[in-house]
DNA sequence: TGCCAGGCCCTCTTTAGGGCCTT
């Protein structure tokens, strides 16, 4: 069965380019819906956090400062995840993180992602908003004590997932949903998926 | 002076613009 890591970074800011630095990432490892393991750290990039992030997030400068050194964990983030497919909420911003970080450690991400706020703007047309928050409430599902926390956001998306994952499951009668088609569902537009599922379906002889 | 992220989606589109989503 397919494993697929669920990742969140918490940072400075919007853009590495502008300077912003991850200040926490966490991990969660997915497999048949359910959370297998977890990676969670804050990490200090020796740069000072924005007064309405800390407000936004709780992660204080002092915080920060106690936290082990950011190249050390981003090591020990990369020999977590491996080569296991990414999902994340609002990929864009979270890949741009996790490969500025591997940089500067001399490492580099060789996987795919797939991105739950694509995947809910498909499934889920008609809720509210895309963003995290609206979407776990929108679908019943546990919200987490302390949002915008790497690890609360990440468990969030990975329930988030499991449900698009059991939806596709019900409405087109597949018996499994691999990345690979999370990643052709999140390229169509809205009009175009059930033609991508099905056409999916016949290529995997499915149904 | 006025703007200041960027990648993606949608549509009153594609020779573009506005809005969303992440911290």
């Amino acid at each position: 069965m397919e494993t697929v890591a669920v990742i969140d970074f918490e940072t400075t800011g919007l853009a590495p380019e502008e300077g912003a630095r991850a200040t926490e990432i966490a991990v969660v490892l997915m497999r048949e819906g359910q959370i297998v393991d977890r990676f969670q750290s804050l990490m200090n990039a020796r740069v000072r956090i924005p007064a309405f992030i800390e407000a936004l997030t709780g992660i204080t400068n002092a915080m920060i400062r106690q936290a082990p050194p950011v190249a050390e964990v981003m090591r020990q983030a990369a020999d977590f995840i491996g080569d296991t497919p990414l999902i994340a909420h609002n990929a864009a911003f979270d890949r741009k993180f996790l490969d500025t970080e591997l940089a500067r450690v001399d490492r580099c991400r060789s996987q795919e992602f797939a991105c739950t706020v694509l995947l809910s703007r498909r499934l889920y047309p008609k809720a509210p908003d895309h963003k995290l928050g609206t979407l776990v409430r929108y679908n019943g599902l546990p919200v987490a004590e302390r949002a915008h926390r790497a690890l609360a956001d990440a468990e969030m998306t990975a329930h988030l997932l499991a449900r698009i994952e059991a939806d596709l499951k019900t409405r087109y009668e597949l018996p499994e949903v691999r990345h690979e088609l999370l990643r052709r569902i999140q390229k169509v537009s809205l009009a175009n998926l059930d033609g991508c599922i099905q056409s999916f379906k016949r290529r995997m002889q499915i149904g």
